[in-house]
Order: C-alpha cells, then sequence, then structure tokens
RNA sequence: GGGCGCGUAGCUCAGUGGUAGAGCAUCUGCCUUUUAAGCAGAGGGUCGGUGGUUCGAUACCACCCGCGCUCACCA
C-alpha cells in the first residue's frame, strides 16, 4: 500500500509537481466558511487540510478536508482546473492540499468550496485508519469502524487526533486549563519560576523516585517527585509568591490515575496560613470553570459535581469519628487495626498508626466525598513539612481537596521551624530504616534555609492531570496525557 | 506482581483440527452536484512470536511479547 503511493508521488513529481510544498497562505478556515456563509454570496477563500473522504467521479469529485476545525466539503471540475484535476486523481486520503475557489451551497444544502486552484501540500504515503460517518433517523452522527484499539491509539496518537476529533478538544481544554490556573495566579501577584528537576535529594512526598546519573560528576540524581523543598528555600529568598507547574517523576505502578510522569502545579504565598489557601484554591477552580467552561456545574463519571463555592470542610478525624465511632487520635493501634479489618482492609503489610488512620480514611470516608471538599487536619507522622495544628494535639494544619470521591489537591501551612522539621526528617529517616521505602530523606541544605527564617507560608500542590479529567469527564488519565507511558515494544 | 480476557487484511470484525472470509479502505475501468456516492472487475494475510501435540495447527497445549479490565501497589 505504501509502495502504490510512492509510485503516486513518483508519477505527481514527474510532472513537475511539487509533493511536499514550503508554504501556503490561507486566509480562511473550515469552521469560518459555515459561519459565515450567506446563500447565494461566492465568497473567495484559500483554505488548506487533509483529505478525509473522496468521492471521485470521471470529470468532477467531492472531497472533505480537514482542518484543525472541523471538515469541509469542496467540489472540484475539469473544466475548472483543467490538469490539475488529473493531478488531482494521483491525490489520495491524507494527502494534504490547498485549495482556492469560491463557497457555495450543493443541491442538498452542504456548504462547500467550489475549487478554482488546487495545490498539493504534501503527499501522505501511509494509509490512515479512516471512519465513515452516517446520520441517524434522529440526527446522531453514527461512526462506522472507528479506529478504536486502545493501544494503537496512545501509541500513534498523531492518527489518533486525525480521525478522533473529539480527542483533539480534550486536549485543548486542557491546555485552555492550564492557562487560566497561570493567569490566575499571576494576576494574583505571583511569579512562576523553575526548579531543578534532576535532584541530589529528592524530597518533598512519599514516593519513589527515577536514579539517574551524572557521568561528570559520576553521581547519583533523582527526578524529582514534588518542587517543594526549592520552592519554599526562593520563599525564604524572599520571593513574595511563587508557583511553578511542571512534571514530577514517581517510580510506581501505573493505572487509570497514575501515570510515572505527571504535571503538577505547585504554589507557595508567605504570610498566609491554610485555611486563607481553601478560599484561594475555591477561587481558583472557580475561575477556571467559568473562563474555560462558562459553568460551574459538571457531570463526571454519571455523579453530578458543583464547584462553586463554599465546598464543604471536614475534619478528617471528625469524619472517621462519625463514621466508626473510634476516635483515631485517642485510639491505640489494636484499635485501629481492628477498625481497619471491620471496614475490609487489608493491613498485613501496614505499620503504624498514621499510615492505619490514613488507610481507614481511604476506605470508609474518601469515596463519599462527592462533592468538592475539603478534608482538613492530618495526623502529624503523614505530614512531614506541614506545620503543627495551632490548636489541636497530635495533627498538622493541611487539607486535601476531594471531589468525586478522588484527591485534586493537597496543602498546609507550612513548617517553617527548623529545630522541628529537623525532629520530623529524624522520624522520616527512623520510618525509613524500619522499611518504609517511601520515607522522606534528610534535606539538611533545606534546614538552613529554614533557620535563616521562612515566613509563614501556605503551600498547595494540585494534580494537573487529575483536574483535567474531572473537568473534562475523562476517566482514564492515558485520556488527558498525549503520549502516555506504554511498554517498549521491539519491532 | 496476581486473576480474568483479548491479539485474524490498512481499519472494524466473522470463522474453522484439513493451510482463511465480509464490509470499508486500496488498485483498474465508467461516471460533471456527490456525501457510508454508484456500477463492473482485481489485488491484498509469515491468523502476535517461539516451541509442542498431530499425518496436518490460525484453531488444542506450554512459554514469551503486547494490550485491556481488575486486585495489589500508589498522598
Amino acid at each position: 500500500m505504501i509502495k502504490r503511493r510512492k509510485d503516486e508521488l513518483t508519477e505527481l513529481r514527474s510532472r513537475g509537481i511539487e509533493t511536499f510544498a514550503y508554504e501556503f497562505d490561507i486566509t480562511s478556515n473550515s469552521k469560518k466558511i459555515k459561519d459565515e456563509f450567506v446563500d447565494d454570496e461566492k465568497k473567495e477563500v484559500k483554505i488548506a487540510g487533509r483529505i478525509m473522504a473522496l468521492r471521485k467521479m470521471g470529470k468532477a469529485s467531492f472531497a472533505h478536508i480537514q482542518d484543525e476545525f472541523g471538515r469541509i466539503q469542496i467540489y472540484l471540475r475539469k473544466d475548472d482546473i483543467k490538469e490539475q484535476y488529473t493531478a488531482f486523481k494521483l491525490m489520495d486520503i491524507g494527502d494534504i492540499i490547498g485549495v482556492e475557489g469560491y463557497t457555495f451551497k450543493t443541491k442538498t444544502g452542504e456548504i462547500s468550496v467550489h475549487v478554482t486552484n488546487l495545490t498539493l501540500l504534501t503527499k501522505s504515503l501511509r494509509p490512515l485508519p479512516i471512519s465513515k460517518e452516517t446520520v441517524d433517523e434522529e440526527g446522531n452522527i453514527v461512526i462506522h469502524d472507528q479506529f478504536a484499539d486502545i493501544e494503537l491509539r496512545y501509541r500513534q496518537r498523531y492518527v489518533d487526533l486525525i480521525v478522533n476529533p473529539e480527542v483533539r478538544d480534550v486536549f485543548v481544554l486542557r491546555s485552555k486549563i492550564t492557562s487560566a490556573m497561570r493567569r490566575f495566579l499571576e494576576d494574583n501577584g505571583y511569579l512562576e519560576v523553575e526548579t531543578p528537576i534532576l535532584q541530589p535529594l529528592y524530597g518533598g512526598a512519599a514516593a519513589k523516585p527515577f536514579v539517574t546519573h551524572h557521568n561528570a560528576l559520576d553521581t547519583e540524581l533523582y527526578l524529582r517527585i514534588a518542587d517543594e523543598l526549592y520552592l519554599k528555600r526562593l520563599i525564604v529568598g524572599g520571593f513574595n509568591g511563587v508557583f511553578e507547574i511542571s512534571k514530577d517523576f514517581r517510580n510506581e505502578g501505573m493505572d487509570k490515575t497514575h501515570n510515572p510522569e505527571f504535571t503538577m502545579m505547585e504554589l507557595y504565598v508567605p504570610f498566609k496560613d491554610y485555611n486563607w489557601m481553601m478560599s484561594f484554591v475555591e477561587k481558583m477552580i472557580l475561575n477556571i470553570c467559568e473562563n474555560v467552561f462558562g459553568k460551574t456545574k459538571f457531570n463526571y463519571d454519571g455523579m453530578n459535581i458543583d464547584f462553586a463555592p463554599k465546598w464543604k470542610r471536614v475534619s478528617m478525624i471528625e469524619a472517621i469519628e462519625q463514621k466508626t465511632g473510634v476516635n483515631v487520635l485517642n485510639a491505640d493501634e489494636k484499635t485501629l487495626k481492628d477498625t481497619a479489618k471491620k471496614l475490609g482492609c487489608d493491613i498485613s503489610e501496614i505499620n503504624g498508626k498514621a499510615k492505619l488512620i490514613d488507610e481507614i480514611f481511604s476506605i470508609a470516608i474518601q469515596p463519599e466525598l462527592i462533592e468538592p471538599s475539603f478534608v482538613i487536619d492530618y495526623p502529624v507522622e503523614l505530614s512531614p513539612l506541614a506545620k503543627k495544628h495551632r490548636n489541636i494535639e497530635g495533627v498538622v494544619e493541611r487539607f486535601e481537596g476531594y471531589v468525586a470521591g478522588r484527591e485534586i489537591c493537597n496543602a498546609f501551612s507550612e513548617l517553617n521551624d527548623p529545630i522541628d522539621q529537623k525532629k520530623r526528617f529524624d522520624e522520616q529517616a527512623r520510618f525509613k530504616a524500619e522499611g518504609d521505602e517511601e520515607a522522606h530523606q534528610i534535606d539538611n541544605d533545606f534546614i538552613r534555609a529554614l533557620e535563616y527564617g521562612m515566613p509563614p507560608t501556605a503551600g498547595l500542590g494540585i494534580g494537573i492531570d487529575r483536574l483535567v479529567m474531572l473537568l473534562t469527564n475523562q476517566t482514564s488519565i492515558r485520556d488527558v496525557i498525549f503520549f502516555p507511558q506504554m511498554k517498549n515494544i521491539t519491532k
């Protein structure tokens, strides 16, 4: 099949036709033509696009070409374009062409372009897995033989984007969401910064890192699992609010909500605490919903969600107590284990009160948090970088945002007491010694930074991929990442 | 990593212990308002890979590769 197309390419070239042109100026596009069409007005247009459907008939032909905004029909007649028509007969579905012509409406009422000049822009050598569309009695578009192999769609996203236009829409929305978020953060006076991806120590989250090696320094480096510790160093340095939108990397399993590399937004604002941050998150999400979607009510996987403030606030400890009757802060480890077992958790590999509490929470409470909610005040052992609660013993000033039973953000009043921070790191080191692979590393330079003094600071992390999933109603993270991680195949 | 399922033409899929089929796509011819264009004809497959059972395997068995669902893991 590819050979046949190469033969066509040779034939076109022998006629002096450029098969990979250099440029083409356009004056319109498929959508604009349809939007601005007025009956009986022959408007001159120049458009370019990929041939997606072809109906060649002797001395006249119809085709649909597709550009970024959709498809439009073109009409070509031998009488009009002479020898270009002969060349057109050597063109295929998949070829990219530029056409000049005037708009009109066919007998059957389809707005089309009557071509007066045809230019081949790119000859396509590989056949597209093209599908066909029909319209049923109720006006629904029925797609036949759609390119549907999930594996191939991810591996060859370029093909997916050509033949499944709704895929493009999700990624356009993704871009608009990050763009709206960035604008909102900038409008609030915060500075977008970049910090190291290659780090000699990893930190800021509980996760296993990817390890790499720097040859010249002959040293191990880690791909960051979070931006946190560097951004807080910048707050020490005196910036009045910094944020970073970038990839983090975690060396863990992959599933519908986890990709080894994913996009995180982290924000640190001095002189603020987690209460302030909660309302800031509400405002930011509201802003994105309104600016990108013009609404606050969404449906996600059958669940109705309204992002309008004010989100529910739920104390983690109180929520568990209400549900199970156990106050997990005061309970001993045995009570926690019994509670967890009663809920059906497999606790054979869970050690320590904090992790048990976390497990109980994820089983008993998390799935019920459908409407946007903040879960507040976490056990101190789970949060080595968060500040102790000003009133409640044993917990930190931390919240996580949950929507549709999924975590979408994590934030706290940042721990800025270097002596306490040192203690927390030491505690994490003990966990590590006891076999917790994800315990935090000790970062002495970070402690040194805190010793110079970091103002009281509120910090936030939002998983962009998961936020985009929620707002675009996608249930797999792979559908909001252009090139999700796949196993290598040697072919 | 465990369990279940899947892998047949470019795409979507049927199929059988006797060496493979459909529609669309492709190619040839006809066709100047078609639209899943039409009509007439044609080509196209190491049936995911490697072994095994068998006279004979795409089918049965084992292993491997890849994918999906799910569980585990995972702030």
